[in-house]
DNA sequence: AACCAGGTTGACG
DNA sequence: CGTCAACATGGT
């Protein structure tokens, strides 16, 4: 991979395929949106960025150089090699059609907390009105870092009342956002540590916040905790599922259910 | 204007 | 165990 600071931004390349619109945008994450000419503006945790397609290149406009390296690298999944996935997904014809038609979609690696909370609010919501709430989150109760408002973090939200939060109009998932936030902040569960946990340990601790039932728990497993082996089953994909593979999941998957997954919402969703 | 949205919970049989 | 309504809000 190349990385190059230039007068206008940092240049990335080298780093294989990435569909970019659809990674961004495709259910997994609720911070970015696309601007008129193309390019992606948004952020996670504190980092603000704006992103624009170049051929086979990424330029980063609006973020340091160095946070480039150390976070948004990692958070597009960018050195993992999909190749090798995707190869073997072939072997299954919807995957295959999916693949033609979508590109290499990433797996985020995002942040347990953001992705913990995101999901809380997904909850019977739909995607425009998931970004809503978490913006007005964001913009009422996390910190400015020049014009990106950070995430805000678990003890900031867990000093809040249910009414202080009112004003994101979350509806009956500010339960679950509060007792999340109390949780974490307290150390009654500590993202650090329950990430070695294993799958299913993992997902019991998670499902012990209101709010966080199993497909909440696996949605921030696969996209907080990069677990690529987890499949959350939300109702596009139950329908999907059903339909295509009654008797399970092809063998070719085996290990990267979570990016077959993605492939699969995304022909549920466009 | 009705139907739907990346569900979860608690009550009931 | 399985089913089911209630939950708060607004996008399409």
């Amino acid at each position: 991979m190349i990385i190059i600071e230039n007068n206008y931004g940092v240049r990335v390349s080298g780093f294989g395929k990435l569909n970019l619109p659809l990674t961004l945008d495709g259910g997994q994450c609720f911070r970015w949106r696309s601007l008129a000419d193309g390019a992606y503006s948004g952020g996670f945790g504190s980092y603000g960025a704006r992103i624009l397609e170049d051929g086979s290149d990424l330029l980063f406009l609006g973020a340091r150089e160095t946070d480039i390296r150390a976070r948004f690298i990692d958070y597009l999944d960018l050195n993992t090699d999909y190749e090798e996935i995707l190869q073997a997904f072939r072997e299954d014809k919807t995957l295959s059609a999916a693949i033609d038609r979508f590109g290499c979609l990433r797996i985020l690696r995002q942040e347990p907390w953001e992705t913990l909370c995101s999901f809380i609010i997904s909850a019977c919501n739909n995607i425009t009105r998931i970004k809503g709430i978490i913006d007005r989150l964001c913009t009422c109760f996390g910190e400015k870092n020049g014009d990106f408002y950070a995430f805000p973090a678990p003890e900031r939200l867990a000093a809040l009342s249910e009414g202080e939060l009112s004003p994101i109009r979350a509806g009956y998932r500010v339960r679950g956002i509060l007792d999340a936030a109390r949780k974490v902040s307290s150390g009654e569960i500590n993202l650090a540590e329950i990430s070695a946990l294993s799958t299913d340990e993992l997902r019991t601790k998670l499902m012990s916040i209101y709010g966080v039932g199993q497909k909440v728990a696996d949605c921030t497993m696969l996209f907080g905790f990069s677990r690529k082996e987890v499949y959350p089953v939300d109702r596009h994909i139950k329908r999907l599922t059903e339909e295509l593979y009654p008797r399970g999941l092809p063998e070719c998957v085996k290990g990267f259910e979570g990016v077959a997954q993605q492939y699969l919402f995304s022909l549920a969703i466009k």
